[in-house]
DNA sequence: GAGTGGTCTAGACCACTCC
DNA sequence: GAGTGGTCTAGACCACTCC
């Protein structure tokens, strides 16, 4: 606390941050700078009231939410703690492909090459959890970004689940946003591989000599059941993901 | 609100759930009844204090802690109101190599090529915000499977932020995890591709011929700072993610 | 000007821990 | 009993929106 100072606005045309974000800046500093490293007991909140001159509650609000988002630990009648260093999920956020191709300021078209009931074969009926010879609905997309294929979208859909999926409109609006509109407590699983590609993804992906492809397999989950799952293919040449 | 009544607690062993609480749980209760349905416009906190005889700060954490979470979406000046459904975001989870290969039953070891100093090279100054020549830490791991090589790292660290890298073990403990361990407050960004191995890939993974892999990128950061850069490649012949 | 939410205070009472 | 964090209040001032 020996060099705190509240913000002040009274010679800056922007407004100052508000006192409590001023106290997570602060704390955060501090354990960023290894001056409170983890286990660390921070000084108390009455010890930080009387020091940085800002009333309790602004105190206790900084530190429950620095709690909240895993920073600090508090025990009642004991302390506020640094939070012992956890290894953090490396997580990587799959955007639509729709979302991707406007976000880099290109023009997103589908082409719907198929769309039809038909009986499951081994494959799909293992895929969705289904008896070989179930009815399936399967879709067979491919993604343009200014004309060129950068996504193929191999899906089954369960009719159980999702009868209109074939008279849906797939130019304006993707499959998986279909689902995620429907259904909204759709979870997903995905497994992603390289592979090259071969003559069906050449031929629908325009592609003119073997190339590296990711594939994501995504399955959409209701509870236990599988309500969709797609076989994403992207030529490494034309797109990356995250 | 006409049936609203605080819990009690002069008759019951358990103590009540906080105010705050109990006014989460009303709201939410109304949004799944359908009573609020999605965009309606919740009482001012003024009317919920009224109705609910709750102080308005009681009332305004609720609220906030409601919209914190994605519930709610309030506008100074307008209202409160209930939130759009949102698109779900699709999240994979990139578990450490040692991770996946340990929840396969495999055996994880790492074969350290080089770990040494050296200026920043113009790729490596690049990814890592350093300037030309400027004094970096370089790994080039690979990791193996039961002694097949499954990932190649190549890594750079900025030794401002951690002049020990060269002297840490890396046979039991991966370059990522000595990183989270050091800082709580690590962040982490990716691109994933898809490339085909070219003759040093094929070197260093014993592979026998052009393989397409998966690349991932992943910079770490702590704060603005760059911390490390890794450039990992999974042959996607021998491992597949998520 | 009336109504909305955003922040902040000074005080209170409490449950809990440690000695 | 002294110190800790958890909750709650009644009031205040403010920025913002809508009319």
């Amino acid at each position: 606390m020996p060099h705190f100072k509240p913000q002040n606005d009274d010679r800056s045309y922007a407004p100052p941050k508000p006192l409590y974000e001023q106290v997570k800046s602060y704390v955060l500093k501090n354990m960023e700078s290894g001056e409170w490293p983890a286990y660390f007991q921070l000084p108390s909140e009455h010890t930080l009231v009387r020091e940085m001159g800002i009333s309790r509650m602004t105190i206790h609000r900084a530190l429950r939410e620095l709690t909240q988002a895993g920073y600090l630990e508090r025990i009642q009648g004991v302390g506020t703690f640094v939070a012992a260093p956890k290894k953090q999920p490396k997580k990587l956020e799959l955007q639509e492909i729709d979302d991707i191709i406007r976000a880099r300021g290109g023009r997103h078209q589908c082409e719907v090459h198929f769309l039809q009931g038909e009986p499951a074969e081994k494959d799909a009926a293992n895929m969705m959890g289904m008896e070989v010879g179930a009815d399936v609905y399967r879709s067979y997309f491919v993604h343009r970004e200014n004309g060129l294929p950068v996504m193929l979208e191999d899906r089954y859909v369960n009719p159980a689940f999702m009868p209109e999926y074939l008279d849906a409109d797939f130019s304006r609006i993707t499959a998986d946003t279909h689902l995620s509109r429907k259904f909204a407590l759709l979870s997903h699983a995905h497994v992603i591989q390289a592979a090259v590609s071969n003559a069906e993804i050449n031929h629908f992906l325009e592609l003119e000599a073997t190339t590296a492809c990711i594939v994501i397999n995504r399955k959409s989950w209701l509870g236990e059941d599988i309500v969709s799952a797609a076989r994403l293919v992207f030529p490494g040449n034309r797109i990356q993901l995250g």
